[in-house]
DNA sequence: CCTTAATGGAACAGTGGTGTTCCACTCGGC
DNA sequence: GCCGAGTGGAACACCACTGTTCCATTAAGG
């Protein structure tokens, strides 16, 4: 009973194979979604066919980042404490926990065919969760109620892939990037 | 000197069915940028050897894209007047002019080698008018300085795409789209 | 140390988009 | 009605990526 089960547990070495490939292929999918999986082979440091081993089509990999992804989110909207103190100053502590998934949240911006491939075809829990942050801010008074819930979610995706790319573009810090922001965010959604 | 010159002046019937490939292209690579030239060749209704005739590469076809995106933004901007009255004010009026461009807004955010394939390598008018307008702002007031200029122009960027997304994602008019975005706009670049 | 898991590379067939050529067809205007 | 510009479609070679198989080599781990 120390291994198998009904679809994980993984030799450490797999595992660990399997992570060099995935990591490597969001950071090169996120430049050129059109990336080829030699590439992505040659970025993860393996051979073509061992991407093949594990992922024996390509939408199996797409798959796989999918669910890699959806699982960061899920766990950075835990990390942000959404039902904590206001609404407003929940949604900046998510904007900072979001911000941390990098090249991920390009990936999650450009390609929203990603979440059709996992699992998540609709709301997922952290979507949920966000949306009726919204809702408590629009009643608690500290979100602006002119601005629906789904507009101010769009708004921060905005916002985050507006900052990620001032890194990478005016070469800004991540620190400035997330100060401006947070900023812009809060001075938006202020009612 | 009925037609002809360096490069412009074509036949009117070959003017209008190059229209129609660059438009369908632009909304269909809108929606998926790896569509295939057969399907924008489709979509314009026309004959897969007529886009070859008219744009003999496929970068060819990018690059008249990109020139025609081009030149709407420029007279989008020149629509906005942005020298006249508040800067703030000219932003929200370039903002509305923008969104005008529907699709090319989601081609030059998510595909920002038309820039590359066309002639403007570096900065163009319209986005040295736009951050010069924003300067101008931080000088009279108008306009947060705690924001610069680049975060300011993705900034519009971004509540663009948001906009438009939202038309199409949760099915808002166009109306309703704009007037968030300008809600929000102002009040994220107050001062 | 020795077995097994894991890998890399070569070679292959299949596929779909690309770019080209050629020819027959159909308009619109003279 | 005629003529040529403009067009559509078929057929073709080409190429890059895909997905598969097989084998030799390496690293892990008991």
């Amino acid at each position: 009973m120390s291994e198998e089960r009904t679809a994980a547990a993984e030799s450490g070495t797999r595992a660990r194979t399997r992570r060099a490939i995935v990591d490597a292929a969001v950071v090169l999918l996120a430049g050129d979604p059109t990336a080829s999986l030699g590439d992505v082979a040659a970025a993860a440091g393996v051979g073509r066919t061992t991407v093949h081993r594990y992922f024996p089509e390509r939408s199996d990999l797409l798959a796989a980042i999918g669910t890699d992804v959806l699982e960061k989110v899920e766990a950075a909207t835990e990390r942000a404490r959404l039902d904590d103190g206001p609404a407003a100053k929940a949604l900046e502590r998510l904007c900072q926990e979001y911000f941390e998934l990098g090249d991920g949240l390009t990936l999650m911006f450009e390609t929203p065919q990603l979440a059709t491939w996992s699992g998540w075809d609709e709301e997922t829990a952290a979507d949920e969760h966000f949306l009726r942050t919204v809702r408590r801010g629009h009643a608690e008074g500290s979100i602006d109620p002119g601005l629906d819930e789904e507009w101010v979610r769009n708004l921060v995706w905005a916002l985050l892939y507006s900052a990620w790319e001032h890194t990478r573009t005016a070469g800004a810090s991540k620190h400035s990037a997330m100060t401006l922001c947070l900023h812009t965010l809060r001075k938006a959604i202020a009612p």
